[in-house]
DNA sequence: TGATTAAATAATTTGTTGATTATTTAATCA
DNA sequence: TGATTAAATAATCAACAAATTATTTAATCA
C-alpha cells in the first residue's frame, strides 16, 4: 500500500524532526523515534535505509522549502529582475544567519549531512542555481541583462555570493555588516550585468 | 643578545618546519624539535610561548611570503590594473589548489592555526586586501577603474572571490573548472568595474 | 646573570573495556 | 503475504587507567 507507506514515512520524519530539533541528531536514538511512532526500532528500517537517510530527507525538505519560499518572489510582476536577484540573495543570507543564531540543532544536522553525503550539497546548490537561472532568463528576455549563457551566469552569481551562504566564512561579522557587504557586492555585479544603452 | 636570540628562534622554526612537513603538526613533539636543535624541550619555551605559537609563526610567514610573491606583479609597469588583479586571483587560486594537492601537512597546520587563532585569518585576509587596494588605487588614479572607496572595493573583491581561496568550497571541481569559473567571474566583475566612456 | 637543563606537573592522547546504539535477521502476526 | 517484532549482531560511544606529551619550575652552568 503505497499511500500507507508514505503516511508512515511522514510519521517517522515528523517524530525525527521533533527529536532532532529538541535534542539534536546525535542525542536522539532510533529507539526513541520508533517509540514516538509506537513501533519497534527495527521497523524503521522498512521505511528508511538508516538514521542518516532520515536526516538527509529532513535536510533536503528544508532545502527545497527554502527554494519554494522564493517562488512568489520570482513570479512577481512588479519587480525588476535585478530586484528579484537582490531579494533572493538577501533572503538567503538572513535565513542562514538566523538558522545559525536560533537553530543550532538544525545547523548541526545539515552540516553532518553535508559531510557524510557530498552529493547533498551539490544537489542543493543546483536547486538554487535553477532559481537564479529563471530570474536571469527573465532579465535576458526583457533586455534588462546582457547574458548569453544563463546557466553559466547563474553559476558565477552563485560562486560570487558563496561567502554569504557559508556561516563558516562569516568571519565574526554581524548581520548588518554582512548585509552591507552583500549590498555593495551586488551593486558591483549589476553594474557589470545591466545592459548599458550607449547614447549615440 | 637579540641577534643570537633570533638566530635560535630561526633554528627552532626551521627544525619545526622540517618535522611538520614530514610528519605533520600533531605527530611531531616538542621533544623532537628540541633534539633537532640540540637542546632540551624546556628551552624551547624561552623562545616560544608553546607549540601553537611555533605553528602560527610558520603559517604567518607562509601567508606573508605569498603576498610578497605578488610584489613584482603589482610593481610591473606593463600591465593594466585589471591584468594585475586577474593575475593575483589566479596565482592565489593555483597556490591554494597545489597546496591542497601536494602539501596536505601544511594545509592541516594552517587549518589548525586558523581554528585555534581566529585572528590569524583576519590578519591574513587584511594582508591580501591591502594588495588589492594598492592595485585598485593604481586603477583609480589612471582612470581605469571607477571606484570611490578603494578599501571598500577591496573588501568586496575579496568576498566575491572567497570561494577560490577556500578548499572546503571547491566542491569536487578540477583546477581547470575552477580557473574557468574564476575567469568568468572576473569578467563579470570588471565589466561593472571598468569605467565606461560614454560616446557623446 | 642569562641560558640551559632536569625534574615536576599539567594537559592530552591512547588503549581498553563495558555499555549503548544502529542495523540485520529470523521469527511472528494479522 | 506484507508488516511487524524480538532477538542477534555490528558498530559506536563513554568512561577510565596508563602512557605520552606539553608546559612550568627549580636547579645548574658558563
Amino acid at each position: 500500500m503505497q499511500d500507507n507507506d508514505s503516511f508512515i514515512r511522514n510519521q517517522i520524519i515528523d517524530a525525527a524532526i521533533a527529536r532532532f530539533e529538541h535534542y539534536g541528531y546525535f542525542k536522539t536514538t532510533i529507539a526513541e523515534i520508533a517509540k514516538d511512532c509506537d513501533m519497534s526500532p527495527g521497523n524503521i528500517y522498512r521505511y528508511f535505509k538508516g538514521k542518516l537517510e532520515i536526516a538527509t530527507e529532513i535536510a533536503r525538505a528544508e532545502s527545497v522549502a527554502q527554494v519554494e519560499r522564493l517562488r512568489p518572489l520570482i513570479d512577481c510582476q512588479y519587480r525588476s529582475a535585478r530586484q528579484k536577484l537582490e531579494e533572493i540573495m538577501f533572503q538567503e543570507l538572513r535565513n542562514t544567519f538566523h538558522q545559525l543564531e536560533n537553530n543550532e540543532k538544525v545547523v548541526e544536522l545539515v552540516q553532518y549531512v553535508v559531510n557524510e553525503r557530498p552529493r547533498f550539497l551539490v544537489e542543493s546548490l543546483r536547486r538554487e542555481r535553477r532559481v537564479l537561472a529563471i530570474v536571469l532568463e527573465h532579465g535576458r528576455k526583457s533586455g534588462e541583462f546582457k547574458v548569453d549563457d544563463v546557466s553559466k551566469a547563474a553559476a558565477i552569481l552563485q560562486s560570487a555570493t558563496m561567502k554569504f551562504h557559508y556561516p563558516q566564512l562569516f568571519t565574526h561579522q554581524t548581520l548588518a555588516e554582512l548585509e552591507e557587504e552583500l549590498h555593495n557586492l551586488l551593486d558591483l555585479i549589476f553594474d557589470g550585468l545591466v545592459q548599458r544603452h550607449i547614447t549615440e
